[in-house]
DNA sequence: CACATATCAGGCTGACTGACATCT
DNA sequence: CAGATGTCAGTCTGCCTGATATGT
């Protein structure tokens, strides 16, 4: 069991640190480097918590996804847009998710082509389980009050929309 | 080649109004969902600036550490403690870095038990380019304002430390 | 015909578990 | 001896490229 890490010695700190040694001042290399570090950091949480329900943190979002659609239901070109993953991701997602009996597939009526993801009884039931062990998880940021939250959404929006530039994915 | 995305549109301001519907405001989820985007986009930026050099960006973070260390040299368990990965991850990391000659392994001169990773000459080189690249691209960060960069980096803070607590992994 | 949609085959990566040899 | 250190074998995940069948 590895000792508690003492904040002195909080490594992404102590990088920084080195880091203008070297090269400068980057407000900018810090502040990536800690999003990097705090998603990691809440990955960890979350998939945790989706792993006794049989999900990843990746599968739980495409069932959150369809939940959020209107009929329950999306082409598969679809999941992969907005969750900004490659085309055969969402495939094998949404294959594991059917096995789990969490989705089903069915043909896109209004495309030939086309496949539709279905969330099925059971997959809601399992969102609505894991979303309520989140929120009462404050979804890894209770360190923070309501206002911060709120100001680092604000904050990293500008990054999130200068993506979508780039076709919401690179 | 997918289309651009509207910004109207955006999956997250999407998903977090749909989930306020559904289960009430939530700040947290707001974040934390922003926090796990942005950093999807960080990566591929960061993984696209290494790739032509042979690298992951998880390899040049450890080689980055490397050159932060006095001596150029760690032994394996602090280079996974402090990346916060676990030690065969860190052994597989290293294993690369070693084939592509960016790292020698060499035992520890005071533990038997240990091994170094020592960073190369062209380890050294590798990493000072693909740093240089890094910061002219202003570590994706460029939509932020320096002060915005380092309100991200402060706010995030509190959520690195919490962490810690638990022993600096999950 | 060009193009879009989705899947499959196959590969790479990072991370994990469990087992093990080695050394303190 | 217990405990720490590191590696290996094997597994799982997510993501990718390229090729392919199907339909618009």
């Amino acid at each position: 069991m590895p000792e508690p890490l003492d904040l002195d010695f909080d490594p992404i700190d102590r990088a920084a640190e080195h880091w203008r040694q070297r090269f400068g001042p980057s407000s900018a290399m810090a502040a990536a480097t800690s999003v990097m570090r705090v998603q990691q950091l809440l990955l960890a949480e979350f998939d945790a918590i989706c792993r006794p329900h049989g999900l990843t943190f990746a599968r739980y979002e495409v069932l959150v996804l369809l939940t959020f659609s209107r009929r329950g239901a999306l082409p598969m070109a679809k999941v992969g847009e907005r969750l900004m993953v490659h085309p055969t991701s969402a495939t094998n997602t949404v294959q594991r998710l059917e096995t789990a009996g969490f989705v089903v597939r069915e043909p896109n009526p209004r495309d030939g082509r086309g496949t539709l993801a279905r969330i099925t009884e059971s997959g809601r039931a399992v969102v609505d389980t894991v979303t309520a062990e989140l929120m009462s998880a404050e979804f890894g940021m209770g360190a923070l009050t309501e206002e911060q939250q709120i100001e680092v959404f604000e904050l990293l929006r500008a990054l999130r929309a200068q993506a979508a530039d780039f076709h919401g994915e690179v």
